[in-house]
DNA sequence: ACCTGAACACCGTTCAAGT
DNA sequence: ACCTGAACACCGTTCAAGT
């Protein structure tokens, strides 16, 4: 169903956007092997000559994942006029649509914070995520480690915020919605709250660079 | 071996302990259900007796590890002498010492972050820990509203640091530490770098507040 | 280059029945 | 109140062999 018709082989990238598939319909725990292989009309032992083991698997979906922009979602060019060097007045406004973007596109999949998050924390995947967001603190000026450890901040906390606003959206798409139950962590306004959470971060930035 | 030495029948709070026991020892992913009950001399039908299902289980556990505060970590007492509405000077560094005991009761256990970041993701878990948190931001003044968005943020990435420190710390104690393969989110100095994420929420609060 | 067939070593959960 | 025995419906992964 995905790649080749009717066709019997299969190529990795099938492999790959076949599960990506299943995610979005299914969800990440009914992604398993022997479903994919299924999808594919395919042995589950077949897999194993695309992907060496699932967690590859999951962390190739994740780096498409992350790679998911909505059109026209740039967060600013990579080497404004601004780029040697030098501080941008506005590099708060990229980090924010930094995180935005990213947000969008963790939204974009089902269970798309989870993946990326279990992936980032197994060290596998990609490091443009947090190089991106590194990169667009250090247009403020901020130095590479300080631009670092901003970054992953940035990231735990997307990915943390994401990942809870998606087991939100597929708990209340199930039955168990009663009155009053919601808990703590729970936001009426997701996007709200997650802008509120950047802006926290950013402007710690900001006070720490007024403080030279 | 957890709780009554030789008799046969066992309480809740002995399968609670034994489940930490091979939480510490193992590590999450070999936590099953088949293992613990082999743990305590019984069939795995026996432990559904005890919990509905091992999601409840891994909820017990989570509020057991939050519960976890190293002695004398008291971040500040519950009702100061400005408890009743006014601002307080110290909040900050409430927070501050909030966040640096949660982060040592998540690393007391192995896996310590996994489990209360995947409990609290399912909305299980007492909500105590953002409380707590919420509690100490509201105390420099806040509205009700920014200090539970202030919490969860910090919440969010507490989780994330840790978690990826706990992945860091097992994968380094197994056999993989080649040369310069770290990845970018790894820190050299996980204390350093937590404490610099929190001042960066920390310091984003003190920001929004001079701004009245 | 890509897949089959068959197996290995597991999982979580249910449920009637026992004491 | 707490547990056994047996089953159900699954997992991820390996590996010799096929085309």
């Amino acid at each position: 169903m995905a790649g080749n018709e009717t066709g019997r082989r299969h190529s990795r990238d099938d492999v790959a956007e076949a599960a990506l598939r299943i995610l979005d319909d299914l969800g990440l725990p009914d992604l398993t092997m022997r479903r994919l292989a299924a999808s594919l009309d395919v042995q589950p032992s077949a897999l194993y000559w695309h992907f060496p083991n699932k967690q590859t698997l999951l962390a190739e979906l994740a780096d498409r994942i992350v790679a998911t922009r909505p059109e026209g979602s740039a967060a600013g060019k990579d080497a404004g006029p601004e780029a040697a060097g030098g501080a941008d007045t506005d590099w708060a406004d990229s980090v924010r649509s930094e995180a935005a973007a990213l947000r969008d596109a963790l939204l974009a999949y089902r269970d798309g914070a989870e993946v990326v998050s279990s992936t980032l924390a197994l060290g596998l995947g990609s490091p443009e995520t947090v190089d991106r967001f590194a990169r667009a603190v250090a247009r403020g000026g901020f130095d590479a480690e300080t631009s670092r450890r901003a970054a992953t901040a940035l990231l735990h906390f997307v990915l943390g915020h994401v990942s809870h606003e998606q087991q939100r959206l597929q708990y209340d798409s199930l039955g168990v919605l009663a009155t009053g139950d919601s808990s703590p962590l729970d936001e009426d306004d997701p996007a709200a709250a997650f802008a509120f959470g950047v802006d926290l971060l950013v402007g710690g930035l900001e006070l720490s660079r007024s403080r030279r």
